[in-house]
DNA sequence: ACGGATCCAATGGTGGATCCCG
DNA sequence: CGGGATCCACCATTGGATCCGT
């Protein structure tokens, strides 16, 4: 199956919000508006200039979604759609239908771990409930002609969510036994912790097996692909 | 007397340093460089476009000179000259001789007072060891034509020390006492608090006098300006 | 294929202070 | 006059993710 499956009935309407949606079918009408468009049609629409490709403009996609859909937050404490509760994520698809990268989530915070439980988590909060955006992400197809999908609102389901929490509790209490440099992103089965920074020499302080002051490079919480994909055929099943 | 006294020999020398000086002596040594000069002067020298006024640029003249002096320290917590443990201040001076304005010292930490001894404190850290720069502050006088007079090294004597132990020790009892909204610029004798942001509506976390949250806009503590003048005489009394 | 490394834009906080009415 | 208000540069951090060598 093709990213295609996700496009909508095709409109001619230019989108132009820039407000936030004031309810959850406000949010999806917009993305029925935006699905089964191009890059270039969308930033076009917008008065908006697409790089030629992400290699320095890593975000852009995800950052020019979230504009044309009305995301507010900027930088604050999350979630996108403050009103809604909604985290906005786009997926990138290669040409089999598979998400072409893991998904990223949140920082892990190394200042301190233990105490935590799974409930009040960073990780549990932001994807509480998500609007999954597919995006066409095959490299040989310039940015600017790829096609966007039709987003869909998703929360864990009870299985999703046990192996969200299963992975999160084990790898929360390495950080702990073995210590934040020997976790490496082979542990956890849908969830993983990589590098989350500029560079490899960035640092924050961290603790150490011993409860030492150290320092560390930034690492953060991904999904796997086969997680998020299984997130799309879940949400295929319903429709 | 004006602010000319503050001059030292005028030198023909381009002035160049930009790495931190090794020594108080080589420090002074590059004060004694630039003193008798014009901000013009000094920043064709060092290829730096001077700005028609402060307005929209105050901070421009302390910030200039710092860097060449060589002052390393960028944004961390400072002092300016991390070898030698030394603060630098410009000082503007009126025509009569006056500090033209108060000399902002430090923020006031809103987030957590009491506990905090006179000895641990910040401003008291900040103004151990201070080369005060006087520069002339004369509006009618176009910035570029302004000259820089000759810095001189001060550590607060015992009575000034005394002063600034219970202007300090007095307003941070009001912070707790009045609370810090109450805390007015007519407080102290020689330090007073007042707003430090870049408009009124900026917010900070801060404590209420029952201990509870809140949000206040942020405070700093400044010297006002017959302190500075009486640092300024008690160096020449010195000479 | 994927684990480790990296990239940009936007924002908020800090450090440098001076402005400007009443 | 001076107390309250304000202004810029710079840097570190955060949020958006994808790149790329083994």
């Amino acid at each position: 199956m093709s990213w295609l499956d996700y496009h909508a009935i095709m409109s001619d309407q230019i989108f132009v919000p820039r407000v936030p949606p004031a309810s959850e079918s406000e949010l999806m009408e917009r993305c029925r508006a935006i699905s089964g468009k191009t890059l270039g049609q969308l930033a076009a629409s917008a008065d908006v200039v697409v790089p030629k490709d992400l290699r320095r403009h890593k975000g852009w996609v995800g950052g020019f979604l979230e504009s044309l859909l009305g995301a507010d937050a900027g930088t604050s404490a999350r979630p996108d759609f403050t009103q809604l509760g909604i985290e906005l994520k786009t997926l990138p698809l290669a040409a089999t239908g598979m998400p072409k990268e893991s998904t990223y989530v949140c920082t892990v915070d190394m200042s301190e771990y233990g105490e935590m439980p799974w409930e009040q988590s960073w990780l549990r909060r932001k994807l509480a409930k998500v609007l999954w955006l597919p995006v066409e992400g095959v490299s040989a197809v310039p940015l600017i002609d790829r096609y966007v999908g039709m987003g869909f609102l998703w929360s864990p389901d009870s299985q999703q969510a046990a192996l969200l929490r299963q992975d999160w509790e084990e790898l929360m209490e390495m950080l702990l036994t073995v210590g934040p440099e020997s976790v490496t992103a082979r542990q956890g089965e849908v969830l993983q912790i990589r590098p989350k920074a500029a560079n490899s020499r960035m640092q924050v302080a961290g603790l150490t097996m011993d409860g030492e002051q150290t320092q560390i490079n930034p690492r953060g919480f991904y999904l796997r692909p086969a997680f998020t994909k299984a997130i799309l055929d879940s949400n295929k099943a319903c429709r």
